[in-house]
DNA sequence: TTGTAGGCGTTATCAG
DNA sequence: CTGATAACGCCTACAA
């Protein structure tokens, strides 16, 4: 029964008048070597054969003219262009698509849309995308490997190429899905693929160094989900730089990575004795100074926190968060950059393509008073 | 030549193997009276032609068999069914929408995807969107009336159905895109376009009260874009508000509807000698109330600042905002609803859909203090 | 340079 | 209930 409304529903859609029509032509013409569909008043989007019929030549000239221009005279290209305009024709992508396999849209798939991280994200990936006049197909895979891996099947079938942001499936999941079409990976580091990562060194030890230059010897590292790739970078970056600046460092868990997690996981971190924390993301850091702050705690005075990401709004807070910034939005943009480069058959970046991360110092952390 | 370029990058699709093939075919059958494309070892994914071969029916049975189940002998269905599992079969979405015009698709035009107040929106349209199969396309129009006329005629010719999120284009262009598929507007009101709007009015008159309530008596009102449909309301609803409240209402321009221009603003703010404000978003909220903490003011104390939309974030201020919360997911919800539901034939409805707003009470507004 | 004639994978119509 | 077969709109060898 849904059935049947579904197709009814088809007479919103402009092309249902054509059905009509052709059905009418070809029980007159029987062989219909002149596909012409002749006026429906309506609106209905004119093909190349209108437009060749307009300009008294061949449709397949009119495609020519209209996708690679130059391989017809210049006479007759302004004359189709012309009656193009006239008709105010528009291709039909997936005509188009059906013998081409291209259809000008990219598909992207995060792991989780409430999360803030990936609006940059998404936000550098759109805008240069249509610069580049190609399409964003969005969808999330809710932090479910095997949503992630449906999702992301289904959308590669549609798309030229696919961005996985932060995906949560197989390395060899991921491989597979890039046999098949052009995939750029971020925030995730699989051989043979390629990859955009934010380089967690440079900016990790700029935090670590900044924390023991005010004092600090005790730090907690508070980790995310344990699928994340990058959680254990992190941490590993953390271990690293604290034993460079002979700092001790412990790793706490957290239930899951957001504001309320880190509240959750406060009383751990008194527990741990730290007067430093750095935690997985700026929505951990978020909740944890909440929590610490609604308990009596000053920060920076007796704790110092520093986030990772510097999300949207992490400045918002008091006091402001400092935080590691990885940036994003250009994340976004270089997925897209590579993806796009292997559509115009460029090779894929060897090796994974790293930006940089840095310290940025606001008022969440700084000098331990005793 | 990058055009060569372009074009040499097909042989990374699948799809190409195909050509090849299907070349040598012709050549040797003339007549192509047998479509069969012979395995290509790839991967290529198979057609139902394949699964026709394999189940020994003919290709319209098997497209019966998958696409309407029902229409089908149990048996073969089964046969059919089991094949296509084997050849791990999946449709080709293009292939489908050119004779049935179905795409599967929404599309979602925001005007500016740097602006949080879409990212409830986005997640709301493709959560629900995707829970009854729809993929989401997402295009922005950078605030820019012209791009968004053009985004939006070429998302509708790829998509099932299109969502206009604070439209910035004239009503006209908005009918015309109506007319050709189902468009549905959001945080706007146009005749004969089914939209979803917040009813400001209850979030506003509670946010009125409550100030009054607290001793207030000038408040002034921070507007957004001069385009934007919603900040007349909003407006509106304020004057009306504080008429019947007998407060008096002064209206302020703000150069942009960013943090920054709340910034920018808090001169005016504080010249206008109103001891409440009440602003067209919550970013110019925040910026508002940073700006005016920074200059020594006490928040709520002297001075009481009410936002709007209760994005992300907006509790991470100290003191956390006080906004008018706009069910901004739910509009994305229901927009795609209404999408959905005409596309299978229900009408559209008649009226605007209104959804509740609601005062968010937290520490940026209280008792004024002398 | 342009026209001719398939074919891309599916759906839908019309016989059987 | 199932098989042919013609579209859908566009692209591209190949021939003229």
């Amino acid at each position: 029964m849904g059935r049947l409304l579904n197709y009814l529903a088809t007479g919103l859609f402009c092309c249902h008048a054509v059905y009509d029509g052709a059905v009418t032509d070809v029980t007159s013409t029987g062989t219909a070597t002149t596909p012409t569909k002749r006026g429906r008043g309506e609106k209905s989007s004119a093909t190349i054969y209108d437009i060749a019929k307009l300009a008294g030549v061949n449709p397949s000239t009119v495609s020519r003219a209209l996708s690679k221009p130059g391989r017809v005279s210049a006479k007759t290209q302004k004359i189709i262009e012309d009656a193009a305009a006239e008709l105010n024709y528009q291709v039909n992508p997936f005509a188009r698509a059906l013998p081409t396999g291209r259809t000008q849209t990219i598909g992207l798939i995060v792991a989780d849309i409430t999360n803030p991280t990936f609006f940059d994200i998404i936000r550098g990936a759109e805008t240069t995308g249509s610069a580049r006049d190609y399409t964003l197909v969005l969808a999330e895979s809710a932090e479910s490997p095997e949503t992630e891996v449906t999702a992301a099947r289904r959308l590669l079938s549609t798309v030229d190429g696919l961005i996985l942001a932060s995906p949560r499936m197989d390395d060899d999941h991921i491989r597979a899905l890039a046999a098949d079409k052009p995939v750029a990976v971020i925030n995730r580091e699989i051989q043979g693929v390629p990859c955009v990562v934010p380089d967690v060194n440079k900016g990790i030890s700029e935090a670590v160094r900044s924390l023991a230059a005010n004092g600090h010897e005790k730090l907690a590292y508070v980790a995310g989900p344990k699928q994340s790739w990058m959680t254990a970078r992190r941490w590993d970056g953390v271990k690293a730089a604290a034993e460079w600046s002979k700092l001790s460092a412990v790793r706490l868990e957290s239930s899951k990575p957001t504001v309320d997690g880190g509240r959750q996981v406060a009383r751990d971190v008194l527990d741990s004795g730290a007067t430093a924390v750095i935690t997985y993301n700026d929505l951990l850091a978020i909740g944890l100074m909440q929590e610490l702050q609604a308990g009596g705690m000053r920060v920076p005075d007796q704790i110092s926190i520093v986030g990772f990401d510097d999300i949207f709004g992490a400045d918002f807070t008091t006091p402001a968060l400092t935080t590691v910034r990885s940036p994003l939005g250009e994340c976004g943009t270089r997925a897209v950059t590579i993806l796009l480069d292997m559509l115009q058959g460029q090779d894929a970046p060897g090796e994974a393509v790293r930006v940089e991360t840095e310290l940025v110092v606001r008022g969440s952390s700084g000098r331990l008073l005793v």
